[in-house]
RNA sequence: GGCCCCGUCGUCUAGCCAGGUUAGGACACAGGCCUUUCAAGCCUGCAGCACGGGUUCAAAUCCCGUCGGGGUCACCA
């Protein structure tokens, strides 16, 4: 039997960190077992456009890697998958449902139900509804509908026993179907509700496992209920525990960004996106721009495959160590048996961390493709086809090392690109470095004479002309060194000094050390 | 509140099913080394079986209870 598994996102407009996750786990349990990723579009209450709604999800999974082999923008033999297409279907299965007296036609309103709720509440009962707007006969809905009462259809749940539910993850669930509600799976327009939707397309869409977050374990009960009325072979269930807050159990949501904010990693991590994003012209209001949701960090520049493997973690493991995988590995090693019960809480600075690592594992091509964009977006460099651009921004990656933590950090380095004459200085660094020690500027002076003489003038050749000038100079290598860096770069941090002298090249040296000799 | 689920360092986790480990790893944090700065790297350290009973020679592991946390209780998905 092939496996087929499937991920229903609703067109909500963005992509939540949480739900890629669940994507995720879906995506690997099938590709492990050779099976199929079905992607179906949950959109039966949706008035709002849907393919706006729905691009940012579908290109946040493709950044991701998750690729679905059946669903919108791809089709497949079973399709429609969206679930506004499939009405005719769903139609078919109330009737089945009504006709075999699984499901029944109610006429009680909003408020006769509410009652009966707060009484059930008063008496400290569990709320069952008395069916007493049922219709059991055509007389009994001519009767009602002669009222002028509005018509859904419920499910005539059982009142007694129980339902052992097999999970995955989660072993043997047990529920009292008295506990039950009698739920709504038509409205009185006609359109069906989502546990109705869902049950038929997983059935139609020949869904073997259905892996999906914790919060719909409640919900199995009258899904299995449904299916088994219909008569479907039911599909396995494996239930993940919820993605919660950093530092918390609670859910992680979109919505409570001011409370994550307290959170000094989860800070920092915005903070560090918000400071890319105000360099190259991106707006960053909450809506949109928000480490809780997936484009965030496509946006600042991190590796799909690190927010995998950090989110693949989160919930999973393989062993006592293993704890970087590339793609391929993850799909190998991935099974539900190792999936955990409890909730994980989204921890942003282990995040970073395996952005750091996939980062120091990329080739510098890969790097150099990442970065451009940034400089040009920041309006820094031209084209991002020029050789003599393509061959500068690689010099500076390879000097950077391992500081450019995301593509968008290339920007950290924005001094190599801006003319002499407008190179910011970073005050405190200038005070520091050039105006307080007594004898900075006569030795940079010094210093820009024999800079003028050197060649070539190349990082080796320039280590040795430092040297020889210290020594000469008789002081130590700290009295000139930071003053050269705030003159050339604006800035008390960097990395080596040799390479950024060359990057920046001798008549740009010369020239940034005379303005910043002109201003002590 | 009812029902369901969960509980190992601050966080992600290994170990639990088949009882015997100095309870292991990673991130974070602290200190140190390296060093022209900042990173990186290397070394060291800090820190955990929610609690209480029971079973047993022996319990993180099995059983019972307590406490704590979470999910869910819609004509949302």
């Amino acid at each position: 039997m092939t496996v087929r598994t499937r991920f229903a996102p609703s067109p909500t407009g963005y992509l939540h960190i949480g739900g890629v996750r669940t994507a995720l786990f879906c995506w690997l349990f099938a590709r492990n077992r050779g099976g199929r990723f079905i992607l179906r579009i949950d959109d039966t209450d949706q008035q709002r456009n849907v393919d706006e709604a729905l691009e940012p999800i579908l290109h946040g999974l493709r950044w991701l890697g998750i690729d679905w082999d059946e669903g919108p923008e791809v089709g497949g033999p079973l399709g429609p998958y969206y679930q506004s297409q499939r009405a005719d279907r769903y139609q078919a299965a109330v009737d089945k449902l009504l006709a075999d007296g699984t499901a029944y036609r109610d006429y009680a309103t909003t408020e006769e139900l509410q009652a009966e709720r707060e009484a059930a509440q008063r008496e400290k009962r569990t709320f069952v509804y008395s069916r007493r707007f049922m219709a059991e006969t055509p007389e009994d809905q001519a009767r009602f509908e002669a009222e002028g009462r509005p018509g859904v259809v419920r499910l005539k749940m059982p009142r007694e026993g129980t339902l052992v539910i097999d999970d995955l993850i989660r072993g043997q669930v047990e529920f009292d179907w008295a506990r039950e509600q009698d739920h709504v799976i038509q409205r009185a327009d006609g359109s069906c509700l989502y546990h109705l939707a869902s049950v038929v397309d997983d059935h139609d869409f020949e869904i073997t496992h259905v892996i999906r977050a914790e919060e719909h374990l409640s919900n199995t009960p009258r899904q299995i209920f449904i299916a088994r009325s219909l008569g479907y072979e039911l599909p396995a269930y494996a239930h993940l525990p919820c993605v919660a807050e950093p530092g918390s159990k609670t859910k992680l949501s979109k919505r409570k960004l001011a409370k994550y904010l307290k959170n000094r990693d989860f800070a920092a991590l915005l903070e560090h996106g918000q400071k890319i994003a105000a360099a190259i012209g991106l707006e960053s209001e909450p809506e949109t721009f928000n480490p809780v949701i997936v484009d965030f960090y496509e946006q600042v520049g991190y590796l799909p495959e690190a927010i995998v493997n950090y989110l693949a973690l989160l919930g999973w493991s393989l062993d006592d160590k293993t704890e970087h995988f590339t793609r391929q590995q993850l799909v190998e090693a991935f099974s539900l048996e190792r999936v955990n019960k409890a909730p994980a809480s989204f921890d942003p600075a282990k995040l970073s961390a395996f952005q750091q690592h996939h980062m120091q594992q990329a080739p510098i091509e890969q790097k150099l493709a990442m970065v451009l964009p940034y400089l040009q977006k920041a309006g820094l460099i031209e084209s991002p086809d020029s050789e003599a651009t393509r061959r500068k921004v690689a010099e500076i990656l390879q000097a950077a090392g391992d500081r450019i933590k995301v593509a968008g950090d290339v920007l950290d380095y924005a001094y190599f690109f801006v003319p002499d004459d407008q190179l910011p200085y970073g005050e405190k660094a200038f005070e520091k470095r050039l105006r307080k020690p007594a004898e900075a500027g006569e030795l940079l002076g010094r210093f820009r004479d024999r800079l003028a003489a050197l060649e070539p003038f190349e990082p080796e050749t320039l280590d040795r002309l430092l040297h020889d000038f210290v020594e000469s100079e008789n002081v130590e290598i700290g009295q000139i060194i930071h003053a050269i860096r705030v003159a050339i770069t604006g800035k008390a941090v960097g990395f080596g000094l040799f390479e950024s002298l060359a990057i920046v090249g001798k008549p740009s040296c010369l020239a940034r050390i005379d303005r910043a000799l002109g201003q002590l």
